[in-house]
RNA sequence: GCGGGCAUAGUAUAGUGGUAAUACGUGAGCUUCCCAAGCUUGAAUCGUCGGUUCGAUCCCGUCUGCCCGCACCA
């Protein structure tokens, strides 16, 4: 019985329950960060690892890696991020269009030598026609009569702050609502060293992609891996958003789990290794809850893709903000170890001993976010339903990636030998998973706490135990017990972890 | 970055120019033989800075954060 879900209802509950808090909270919080808590570290690292298992550990082709968050800026010149951040962008005050400087172009428009105002035009395919066309719009309008004197065009970053004041908006054809460019970098700046300058300046990835091209030729030379192959990597990265949104589904610190899976570069390969790692990922997303219907492909048009890319197709997942990208599975073809390659002076090709072949390999990059996956799981997970006309909340986390995969109870805490076997049974579970003890209130209380923090078993001690050496396991989904010694507790949990 | 709304315990909310409350949750104790029972008792709140005022949680301004639109998201 899942109920419409609203963000409202979730972030209440994962601030009651301690998944998340808002950084910096008793400063008065920081836009765009979020802190997990005891409960949310549990799940995320879970989420980490069974990635982690599935991805690498269960494939013969995938290996990992470890790479640093701060690195040579040359390798963000290289990967071309240095130079798409720093453009300087222009704002539209009144439309809100916003502009790349570089991309708006603006002439001051002359007759005979006079100046009759400016016009302006985002750069297409003939930018210089669009100028002209503008131009002698606006003579006819003046009701100026004579020659128009060819036009001297002008990138917007060149604008003086006179000029900035008088180029129209090419969305309203009015002067005067044209900000100054201003830089929006989208990554963190800072300096190793002591020295702040601009031979020590760099920046915190944006993506953890590039550690792993830069580490492409030392796992080929130490490992023996041989194409086709992947390298895994798990990492923070970082991107100053403009505008975070939506809890943490867009922040500025958030973690990535990427592969960058190396194919020989041939036509009639990539798209079918692209096609077997989109199955491959909503699998995985299915493995660890997430329901099929909530889960949709989006395949970027040919138009959108940047110029390195063959295809990308986004796996999306119906959030209660809409549909939004959760996965992006991109074939990138070869530009960035080419791009390395250049800038470095070093090799990066790969000898294919098969083939008797030395060729730079294209790959299949699947990407996807750490807190996003996270948030799916938490949105998949939540619901509520009644026991005994009482409403009751709670989430449906898989038991693989449950924060506490089991709770122990002694039925009643004032009966020292029910504790004392509580406790030990709490001890050797403890060996093998996170569970959870607790003593404290009425039966129902217990199990209604572990439900809302989505514990899928609840194992109770009771005078009968004392006796045969049984406890009652207690189903989250269904509230349905059964009797089982501590053998069979063991074997059934690791089933249903697994199975 | 623009426009609008909002900010009171852990959560959800009430309320007041004379420093505050309800519910749930939570700590301690009693009770309790399986689904938020009961009793006793405790802790905990007006986002920040500034102004007006004898006095501000309340009025005004600033900042910060959150929500909704727009724009942005290599």
């Amino acid at each position: 019985m899942s109920t419409e879900l609203t963000m409202e209802t979730l972030t209440s509950l994962l601030k009651r329950r301690g998944f998340v808090y808002p950084a910096s909270e008793i400063y008065g919080g920081i836009n765009g960060f979020y802190d997990y808590g005891p409960l949310g570290v549990e799940l995320r690292q879970n989420i980490k690892n069974v990635w982690w298992k599935e991805m690498v550990h269960q494939r013969d082709d995938v290996v990992g890696l470890d790479s640093t968050i701060i690195q040579s800026a040359k390798v963000w010149k290289a990967s071309g991020h240095l130079d798409n951040f720093t453009d300087p962008l222009v704002d539209c005050k009144e439309s809100k269009m916003r502009y790349r400087a570089d991309q708006l172009f603006f002439a001051n428009v002359q007759v005979d030598g006079n100046s009759i105002g400016y016009v302006s035009a985002q750069e297409c395919a003939d930018t210089e026609a669009e100028l002209v066309k503008k131009a002698l719009e606006l003579k006819r309008k003046a009701g100026v009569q004579g020659e128009l004197d060819s036009l001297e065009i002008k990138e917007f970053t060149e604008a003086t702050e006179d000029e900035v004041a008088l180029v129209p908006s090419p969305a309203t054809g009015k002067p005067g609502s044209l900000t100054p460019p201003r830089a929006f970098n989208m990554m963190f700046q800072t300096y190793v060293g002591a020295l702040a300058n601009d031979s020590s300046k760099t920046y915190l990835r944006p993506e953890t992609a590039q550690g792993i091209f830069t580490n492409f030729k030392n796992v080929v030379d130490s490992t023996r891996v041989k194409l086709p192959f992947g390298i895994a990597q798990i990492g923070k990265a970082f991107r100053n958003e403009i505008t975070p949104r939506n809890f943490i589904f867009r922040s500025r610190e958030f973690e990535q789990m990427e592969i960058e899976y190396f194919i020989p570069g041939d036509d009639d390969i990539w798209p079918k290794m692209h096609r077997e790692w989109i199955d491959n990922c909503l699998e995985w997303l299915h493995g660890i809850g997430i329901p099929k219907d909530r889960l949709g492909e989006d395949v970027h048009p040919k138009e959108k893709l940047s110029h390195y890319s063959r295809a990308t197709t986004d796996i999306t997942f119906d959030f209660p903000f809409g549909r939004q990208e959760l996965w992006g599975i991109a074939a990138r073809g070869n530009f960035d170890l080419t791009q390395h390659q250049e800038h470095s002076g070093k090799t990066l090709e790969y000898f294919d001993e098969a083939r008797k072949e030395r060729y730079i390999p294209h790959v299949i990059e699947p990407s996807v976010g750490v807190d996003r996956t996270l948030l799916a799981v938490l949105c998949s997970a939540y619901s509520e339903d009644e026991i005994g006309g009482e409403k009751r909340t709670l989430m449906r986390f898989h038991p693989k990636i449950a924060p506490i995969t089991a709770a122990v109870f002694p039925l009643v805490k004032n009966k020292p030998e029910l504790v004392e076997l509580t406790k030990k049974l709490h001890r050797k579970l403890q060996r093998r998973w996170n569970v959870f003890y607790d003593q404290s209130g009425a039966i129902g209380r217990r199990y209604r706490r572990m439900d809302e923090v989505g514990t899928p078993f609840c194992i109770t001690v009771d005078f009968d135990s004392l006796e045969d050496g049984t406890f009652t396991v207690r189903d989250r989904d269904t509230t349905e017990q059964k009797r089982m010694t501590e053998a069979e507790i063991i074997a059934h949990i690791d089933d249903r972890i697994n199975g």
